[in-house]
DNA sequence: CCAGATATGTAGTGTTCACTACAGATGTGG
DNA sequence: CCACATCTGTAGTGAACACTACATATCTGG
């Protein structure tokens, strides 16, 4: 028994054309047409692969969020609560306005509402955004132990409101605002979770 | 010469119904189908009153914009700017959890991302969330104004940080967040308001 | 070189979409 | 009661949609 003919093409490269495609126009918005043309295939190719547009959908997020998961390691490594919620906010500030994608975030992009049948997209792209806000917890439980942030402070709520500012930040990216404008608005944000934070010297 | 038959439905009645489909599925999510049930009439009579899909949203765009200015006035009314904050940030905490509409903002469940041929949804809906950031700046710009604010403030930055979170809850709303969450969210987000008022006793 | 297995390209499939032609109904002005 | 204008309901329209049948091509194992 063979092992069939190959794949003439890179799952990873066409996912790549694909993420750009939903991100810009949607879940509902892209059309099959436009993710294989991105892609560089064909709809039976498409669908021997990855099985539906849902299915594609949800490879392209797991690429998105595979890739940007180092980066949230790095932002969670940061040696303060107030550090954290800077670099996170500074550094989607910079991405969300990155010209070699499109403005704002693929989990917000994606779909946000969705018409009948497709009623499960916005709850997929919403688990994502969950994972994120649940390492931010994750982290801000820490720094509260740490003696980071006050006795007094919620870092569920910390996480909640962080998170809650990013995508807010994706939103305006998405509907033009410019890097500067982002920094701005990260730097203001910052400044909650400031209060939250203990004077000790750092 | 006659002036016709006169129409047999309420046009402000069939927007707020036509909103509450906008706001659950979007602007694509939406079929004629589901306008025409949930608005009592027949397509013919849709697109003699408004037009096109296109002109039913703004025509929606607009009641919903016109039904939320009375409290935006009362937003902008606080005596301070951490009171505008606190105010806005809070009601948008009820109204995103209100059980009598769709969770989340119709500004931004109707379309952030849109397929080719629906471009403009999205700037549509972008404009009516930056009248109500214009709102608050001008009220920022007021507090600055009267020593109620930091001379070091940039109220501009401040109305779009306050407008982002506010978009951020409404995702948040959208994706299930309750009614609590979004209060503490907006307790969180109040302190970096805080952070730019000056100490005078109020 | 053959049999089995999987991928590809062409060319569709049925369904759903936004939108409308048309005929009948209901109003106003003379 | 008539000419005219606007609305309403029925029943579609062509286009675009997600998805697929099928013949052909390219691989592996024997």
């Amino acid at each position: 028994m063979g092992m069939g003919r190959p794949r003439e093409f890179d799952a990873d490269v066409a996912l790549d054309q694909a993420m750009e495609v939903f991100w810009r126009h949607g879940y509902e918005g892209a059309t099959i047409a436009q993710l294989t043309e991105a892609m560089g295939i064909n709809p039976p190719s498409l669908y021997a692969c990855f099985g539906n547009k849902e299915g594609l959908l949800k490879a392209a997020l797991d690429r998105y969020t595979k890739l940007r998961g180092a980066w949230m390691d790095e932002v969670v490594a940061a040696p303060t609560a107030r550090e954290v919620a800077a670099r996170m906010l500074m550094g989607i500030a910079e991405k969300q306005t990155d010209p070699a994608n499109p403005p704002g975030c693929l989990l917000v992009q994606g779909g946000i509402a969705c018409g009948t049948g497709s009623e499960n997209v916005p709850f997929e792209l919403a688990a994502r955004r969950a994972q994120n806000e649940d390492q931010l917890r994750d982290r801000f439980i820490r720094a509260k132990a740490e003696g980071d942030l006050k006795p007094t402070s919620d870092p569920a709520a910390l996480a909640r409101y962080v998170s809650a500012v990013s995508v807010g930040m994706g939103v305006m990216a998405s509907s033009g605002a410019d890097r500067e404008a982002l920094r701005q608005v990260a730097d203001v944000a910052v400044q909650a979770v400031e209060a939250q934070s203990t004077d000790r010297a750092s």
